[in-house]
DNA sequence: CGTGAAAGTAAGTAACTACTTGCATTCAGA
DNA sequence: TCTGAATGCAAGTAGTTACTTACTTTCACG
């Protein structure tokens, strides 16, 4: 692996444990193993080397992908549930520090969630056309409480267990089953749709 | 207001803007309109400035109830959101800085998620005690995924608001909607339950 | 008016930080 | 064997940071 590439690696590391004020450049020369000077000479500055770290790590994002005709509406988001989530599990540290240094350094934004929200959105308007989904559940905010809940998992179980009572590995299937539940999806064997679709609780989610 | 209600003021909007390395004991003073000595005589050093305002914080923590026994669910329930998410959002920089320092300092652990956890979960259960919810929902997924939204909204709305469709101040009862819905309840002509207890995702759920 | 506690002022210390300079070393390729 | 680019090493600069010391000012209260 060349400098470059180790100095990377070893500021994406030093950064997820101390922030962008903590990763010192000393300290991120000796975790990559190098010359503090190389540091300096390969990006010229600390600041433009965090660039280079960020953008490094925003193209290396496997976005996983929703089946353009739903078939088994379960499976199909749970695995892709379980892709993004495993990804922003590994990611937590960073995603953590570059969210807390928003107001000063807004240029780490992290800006994975707007794809996947939109792309849930679409599948279950997919469902409700196909008649496989209540056509007046309230699908954005249940696909906005389902994406926090992805988010709110992959940066907080580590440091808050007991509000994420499922092992981690069962937790994908469990908040699809949820997610479904709210959207009232239905179809294959997968969930029973609510009673009626006339009831006070639509008359109300209509009128808000 | 005296000197020390001053300092821990000025720590708190330095710290929120800035994070623990970036609020330097000078920027507080001057924030504070007071000497940086008067700072280190009041305080002893930095860390125990930053220990007691947190502490501070803490304590000031209005912790919202629900009824011990439920009335009208969904108004109850959107209250008690809607005291939670406007105390999270205010705090919400305070928040994002102290989640990403955790690493660095655990104590300053957010640890507001706790109660709120429990209590939701058992006005749950009260809920199903009195037949007003599907008792073979997964209450406890539910409520993580509940929370969860509130967290998320609380600490990323302001910076993905694309990732939030309703507004702020409708989004309390639009969370609540989901939730109940997700957990079956109904009675007080709230919200309907599903067709039939006995199906594929009851079963899933149990088996899980 | 006198006192004492709280606050301000000025100056300094030691450590650290980003970044630079000048020179020595290594080593692949011509 | 020569060359040149990449890297290491030692030292230094200028600025910042937490924290200290010694002294002065302010001001409520007896």
């Amino acid at each position: 692996m060349d400098t470059r590439e180790r100095i990377l690696q070893a500021a994406a590391r030093v950064y997820a444990q101390h922030g962008f004020r903590g990763a010192t450049t000393r300290l991120i020369a000796i975790e990559a193993g190098v010359n503090e000077v190389s540091l300096f000479r390969t990006f010229g500055s600390k600041a433009a080397l965090f660039e280079a770290m960020m953008q490094s790590h925003a193209s290396s994002l496997p976005v996983p992908e929703l089946a353009d005709i739903p078939g088994d509406a379960h499976s199909e988001i749970t695995a892709w549930c379980a892709a993004l989530l495993a990804h922003m599990r590994q990611w937590r540290s960073i995603i953590r520090k570059s969210f807390g240094e928003l107001e000063e350094r807004p240029e780490a934004a992290v800006v994975m969630c707007e794809g996947p929200n939109c792309a849930a959105a679409a599948y279950v308007a997919r469902l409700q056309a196909a008649g496989r989904a209540d056509e007046t559940a309230d699908v954005a905010t249940a696909v906005s409480m389902f994406m926090s809940s992805m988010f709110g998992d992959a940066i907080s179980r580590d440091v808050l267990p007991h509000a994420f009572p499922q092992p981690e590995e069962a937790a994908p299937a469990k908040y699809v089953n949820v997610f479904l539940r709210a959207v009232g999806a239905f179809g294959a064997g997968d969930v029973v749709p609510l009673r009626t679709a006339d009831t006070a609780d639509a008359r109300r989610a209509a009128a808000q």
